[in-house]
DNA sequence: TTAGGGTTAG
C-alpha cells in the first residue's frame, strides 16, 4: 500500500509536494516497516530527490539500520547538506554498532563543523561516555546541558540515568530522576532499567508501579527490562508482567517475545515459551536463539535440534550467536559428531575465527572428545582469545586431568595481557582441589585474597569448596563466615562434602543454616539432604523434604526423584521407594541403581533381578554401582551360578571392570554358594591387593560352612593386613562355638582380649519420632553395613553364650514373619531404644529378649508396642502407657 | 535523531 501511495505522489510531479510526501513516507517506513522502506527507496533515488535534506536524513536512517553503519556513513559524506539531525543520524548509528571511539569522534567533528547539538545527540554522546568508561567526559556533557539549559528535556535526563547507571552510580541516576519530574514513558524506562542493570529487583518493579500510577503508559521497551526483572522473583512475577502486557494493550513484536521466552525458558516453563513465539508469526535469528538456548537449558535437545532446522527452513542464516548455542548443545549431549557437523558449517559460514564460536568449539571438543589436540587447534587459530577462551581450555585440561599443564596456561594468559576473572580463578581452584594439590592452592588463594577477586561469590564458593573437601572444616567456616552474600551453591557445596566425610548430621544442619541466611532449597541442595536423611536413616526429615519438593515443585527434578528413590529404599520403605521411581518419566541410571539397591538391601532379591532385566530392556546401561547391587543380591539370595554369570557380563558385555568391592561380592557369592576354595582362589588372582574386607567375607563364609583350617588361614592373612580389627577374632570364637570347639573359642577371646582389643560400637541410624536412633545391628547386605554385621557377631556370641536362640536382628527381618526386631541405642548416653516394627503386639519371647538385652548393655531400652511404650531397665520391664 | 531481546568459561 506505501508502494502505491509512493507511486500515486510520484505521479503527481509536484515537486515540493513530492519531497514532503516521500520524506514522511520513508519516515514511516523507518517506525513501522523497514522492508516497505526498501521498497519505496528505490523510486526516490530514481526521482533525483536527494538534495532534499530532510528526506536524505530519513534515508540515512533507513541505510543505517538496513544496510549497516558503513553503508549509512558513505551516505552521510555524500550528502551536499548536512543538519543536526544528519550529525546525530550517522553518530547514534555508530553507537548502535558499538562504536563508541568513532561515535567520539563524530562528535568532534560536528563542532567543529559549526553544528549545535541537540538533545539527541548529546543522549547518543552519553551513551559512548559510559560504554569507554569515559566519565569525565561524560560530566562535562552534563555541564554543557545545564549551561544550555537543557536539563529539564526528558531526553537528556534520560540520557544521564543511563549514563550514571552505567558508570555504577544508580543512587545519583535514581537522584536526577527524583529531583527532575515531568518524566515520559523512556525516562521511567530508563530509571527500570538501571535499577535491573545494579539488580534493585524490588525497586524496578515498584517503579512499575508508580509509573502507572503517575499515569505514564508503559510500552515494550519498559516491559522487556521487567521481565528481566522477574529473573529472581520467580515465574509468577513474570506471569504477573505478561498479563499486563496483555492488559495494556501493548505490542507483542518480536524483541518484547524474545524477552518473555527468556523469562519463559528461564523457569523451565518451554510451553508457555513455545506460546509466545508462536503467538504472531514475526521471528528472526534472535528470538530463534532465545527458544533454542531455552530448549537446551531445559534439556531438550531434540526440541532443539527440531527448531534448528525449522530456523533453516525459514531461511534465517545461523550468525555466531546461534553456532555458540547449537555447539553448546553438542556439548551437553556429549556428541562430538554433532559437534564436527557444526563446526564444518562453521567453517564454510567463514566464521572459524569468531571468538566466541571458537570458544564454544573450544568447550565443546573438550567436553566430547578425548583428545585436547581438538581444542588446542581450535584455541590456536583464534587471532585474539579472550578470558573465556582460556578459562575454558583451563577448566578443559583440568577435566582431563591435565593439572600441571594448568599452571603453564594460567602464565601463559597472563603473559598475553589476559586478566583472569571470577570464572578462570574459581575454575583453577576446583581442579587444583581435585587434584589434592594443597600448596598450590594456598598460594592461589593468597594471591586472590588481594584481588578484588577476592570479593566474588563463585571464587568463595570455590574455596569453601576446597577446603571441605580437604577436610579443613574450620577454614571452609572461616570463609563462610567471612562471605557478605551467601547463596545456594555455597551451602549445597558445604552439606555434600559433610556427606562425603560422613558428617551426614551436620549436612542435615545446614537446612538451618539456609533458612536463617533466607535462601530457597532448591533441587541440588534438596539431592544432598536427602542423601543424607537415607545415610542417617532420618526418615522423618526426609520425608519433611519429600513434602517441601512437592510443595515447592522441585519432584520434577532427575536428582530430587532420584534421591526420594534411594532415601526410601536405604530406610526400608520399598513401596515409597517404588512409587517415587514410578514418577520418574525416563529412569536414567541413577534411579535404576537406587531402586535395584533398595530391593536387594531390603531382601527383595527375586524384585531386584527382574527390575535389573527391566533396566537393561528400556535402554538405559548398568554402570559399575548397579552390578554392586546386583551381585550383592546374588550373594544374598545364593544364587551362586547367576552370580557368576553376571560377574562374566560385566566385563564381557558391558565393557566394565570389576573393582576391588565387586570382587568381595563374588567373594562372597562363592563363600555363600560353600565353594570356598575357589573364592580363595579369586582373592589370590584378582588384579588388586586385598584388603580386610575381602577376608572377613571369606571369613564368614568359612563359618557358615564350618571350615575351620581355611578359616584360621584367612583370619591369619586378614590380621596380618590389621591386627587390631577385633571382628577376625569375634568370627573365629563364632565359629568354633558352631562346630563346639569351646577351648578354642575360649582361647581366641582370651587372645582378643590381651591385645585390648574392643568391638567397636559401630552404628546405623534411624530416626523415629524426631529422634536420631543409632543402630547398632542392620542387615548384612548393604556394602555400608559389614560393620554393623560384625556388631550382630558380637552380639549372636554372647546371646549363645546364655542360651538364647539368636535369630537376627535388623531390617531384613522386615518382611519376615519371624519376631522383627531392630534395636538401637538412642543417641543419648543414658537410653537406648527397641522397636517392634512387623509384630503388633509384644510376645513373651520378645519381653525375655529384651531384658536379656538391657543386661548385656545396661542401658534403659524402650520398646513401642503399636503406641505404647516398655522401658525395660536392668532387666526388669515397666510400660509406660 | 534518546530507551529493549539472543551465544561461549565455574
Amino acid at each position: 500500500m506505501l508502494c502505491k501511495a509512493a507511486n500515486r505522489v510520484i505521479n503527481r510531479n509536484e515537486p515540493t509536494f513530492l519531497e514532503e510526501t516521500c520524506s514522511r513516507i520513508l519516515s514511516f517506513c523507518n517506525s513501522n516497516s523497514l522492508k516497505q522502506g526498501i521498497s519505496v527507496h528505490s523510486p526516490v533515488i530514481k526521482l533525483g530527490l536527494h538534495h532534499h535534506l530532510y528526506l536524505n536524513n530519513n534515508l540515512l536512517s533507513l541505510y543505517a539500520k538496513c544496510f549497516g553503519v558503513n553503508k549509512a556513513r558513505h551516505f552521510f559524506d555524500e550528502m551536499p547538506h548536512k543538519d543536526v539531525v544528519s550529525w546525530t543520524g550517522i553518530l547514534s548509528a555508530y553507537v548502535k554498532n558499538g562504536n563508541h571511539d568513532t561515535a567520539l569522534r563524530v562528535f568532534d567533528s560536528m563542532l567543529i563543523s559549526g553544528e549545535s547539538p541537540n538533545e539527541f545527540t548529546l543522549s547518543s554522546v552519553l551513551r559512548s561516555c559510559s560504554s569507554m568508561g569515559e566519565f569525565d567526559y561524560g560530566t562535562c556533557i552534563q555541564g554543557y546541558v545545564i549551561k544550555e539549559g537543557f536539563d529539564q528535556n526528558p531526553v537528556i535526563i534520560s540520557g544521564l540515568i543511563d549514563f550514571y547507571s552505567k558508570s555504577g552510580l544508580v543512587t545519583e541516576a535514581s537522584n536526577l530522576f527524583i529531583t527532575k519530574g515531568n518524566h515520559d514513558t523512556v525516562t521511567w524506562t530508563m530509571m527500570i532499567s538501571s535499577c535491573v542493570l545494579a539488580q534493585r529487583w524490588v525497586q524496578a518493579l515498584q517503579l512499575y508501579v508508580d509509573m502507572v500510577k503517575a499515569g505514564v503508559a508503559p510500552n515494550e521497551f519498559t516491559f522487556v527490562k521487567l521481565l528481566g526483572a522477574c529473573s529472581v522473583h520467580g515465574l509468577n512475577y513474570g506471569k504477573l508482567v505478561h498479563a499486563h502486557i496483555l492488559l495494556k494493550g501493548v505490542k507483542l513484536n518480536v524483541v518484547l517475545k524474545t524477552a518473555l521466552v527468556n523469562m519463559y525458558s528461564r523457569f523451565r516453563n518451554m510451553e508457555d515459551a513455545i506460546k509466545v513465539s508462536n503467538s504472531t508469526p514475526e521471528y528472526d535469528i534472535m528470538l530463534w536463539t532465545a527458544l533454542i538456548s531455552g530448549f537446551a537449558q531445559n534439556s531438550m535437545f531434540r526440541k532443539a535440534a527440531s527448531a534448528f532446522r525449522a530456523m533453516g527452513v525459514s531461511g534465517i542464516i545461523p550468525n555466531n550467536y546461534m553456532f555458540s548455542s547449537i555447539l553448546n548443545i553438542s556439548s551437553l549431549m556429549l556428541s562430538l559428531a554433532l559437534g564436527q557437523q557444526v563446526h564444518s558449517r562453521v567453517v564454510v559460514t567463514g566464521l572459524e575465527g569468531d571468538v566466541s564460536v571458537g570458544n564454544a568449539l573450544i568447550n565443546m571438543y573438550l567436553k566430547c572428545s578425548d583428545n585436547v589436540e581438538d581444542a588446542l587447534r581450535v584455541f590456536r587459530g583464534i587471532s585474539l582469545p579472550n578470558v573465556i577462551s582460556w578459562t575454558s581450555l583451563i577448566a578443559g585440561f583440568a577435566e582431563h586431568g591435565l593439572q600441571l599443564d594448568i599452571f603453564h596456561l594460567f602464565m601463559e594468559m597472563r603473559e598475553a595481557g589476559v586478566e583472569p576473572n571470577s570464572f578462570t580463578v574459581s575454575s583453577i581452584i576446583r581442579s587444583f582441589g581435585a587434584a589434592k594439590l594443597l600448596p598450590q592452592t594456598l598460594m592461589l588463594h593468597g594471591h586472590v585474597v588481594k584481588t578484588s577477586l577476592y570479593e566474588d561469590i563463585a571464587v568463595q564458593n570455590a574455596l569453601v569448596d576446597f577446603y571441605a573437601e580437604s577436610g579443613m572444616l574450620n577454614d571452609a567456616w572461616q570463609i563462610v563466615d567471612m562471605m557478605n552474600r551467601r547463596d545456594a551453591i555455597t551451602y549445597t557445596t558445604l552439606a555434600s562434602r559433610m556427606n562425603q566425610m560422613g558428617h551426614h548430621e551436620l549436612a542435615l544442619h545446614i537446612i538451618t543454616d539456609m533458612k536463617n541466611d533466607d535462601i530457597k532449597i532448591d533441587e541440588f541442595s534438596t539431592a544432598s539432604f536427602l542423601s543424607a536423611s537415607a545415610d542417617l536413616g532420618t526418615i522423618m526429615t526426609g520425608k519433611q523434604l519429600h513434602c517441601h519438593s512437592v510443595k515447592s515443585g522441585l519432584c520434577k527434578w532427575f536428582s530430587v526423584l532420584n534421591g526420594l528413590v534411594n532415601l526410601y529404599g536405604k530406610c526400608g520403605c520399598i513401596h515409597d521407594a517404588q512409587r517415587a521411581f514410578g514418577e520418574i518419566g525416563m529412569p536414567d541410571n541413577f534411579s535404576w541403581n537406587g531402586l535395584i539397591s533398595g530391593l536387594t538391601s531390603n531382601g527383595y532379591i527375586p524384585s531386584a533381578l527382574s527390575t535389573f532385566d527391566d533396566m537393561k530392556l528400556s535402554g538405559v546401561k548398568p554402570d559399575a554401582i548397579t552390578f554392586l547391587s546386583i551381585l550383592s543380591a546374588c550373594s544374598i539370595g545364593k544364587l551362586t551360578d547367576l552370580g557368576l554369570e553376571h560377574f562374566q557380563s560385566m566385563r564381557v558385555i558391558y565393557n566394565i571392570e570389576p573393582q576391588l568391592d565387586h570382587y568381595v561380592h563374588l567373594v562372597d557369592i562363592l563363600g555363600q554358594g560353600g565353594r570356598l576354595e575357589e573364592a580363595m582362589e579369586v582373592i589370590q588372582t584378582m588384579p588388586f591387593t586385598a584388603n580386610t574386607s575381602i577376608y572377613k567375607t571369606l571369613l564368614r563364609a568359612c563359618k557358615a560352612h564350618r571350615n575351620i583350617p581355611l578359616a584360621e588361614h584367612t583370619a591369619k592373612q586378614g590380621l596380618e593386613l590389621d591386627p587390631s580389627d577385633p571382628a577376625f577374632y569375634i568370627l573365629l570364637t563364632n565359629l568354633y562355638q558352631d562346630a563346639g570347639r569351646h577351648d578354642l573359642a575360649e582361647r581366641t577371646l582370651t587372645v582378643m582380649k590381651e591385645k585390648q582389643l574392643r568391638k567397636n560400637t559401630s552404628h546405623s541410624r534411624t530416626e523415629i519420632r524426631d529422634k536420631v536412633h543409632v543402630f547398632v545391628a542392620g542387615e548384612r547386605s548393604h556394602p555400608r553395613t559389614n560393620e554393623i554385621y560384625e556388631q550382630i557377631e558380637f552380639f549372636e556370641a554372647e546371646f549363645k553364650k546364655h542360651g538364647y536362640l539368636f535369630q537376627g536382628i535388623g531390617h531384613s527381618y522386615y518382611h519376615s514373619e519371624k519376631l522383627a526386631v531392630v534395636f538401637g541405642l538412642l543417641n543419648t548416653p543414658s537410653k537406648a531404644t527397641i522397636y517392634v516394627i512387623k509384630n503388633s503386639s509384644i510376645c513373651r519371647d520378645c519381653h525375655d529378649f529384651m531384658k536379656f538385652v538391657t543386661q548385656l548393655i545396661d542401658r534403659e531400652i524402650i520398646v513401642r508396642e503399636g503406641n505404647r511404650l516398655h522401658s525395660f531397665r536392668k532387666g526388669e520391664c515397666s510400660c509406660r502407657g
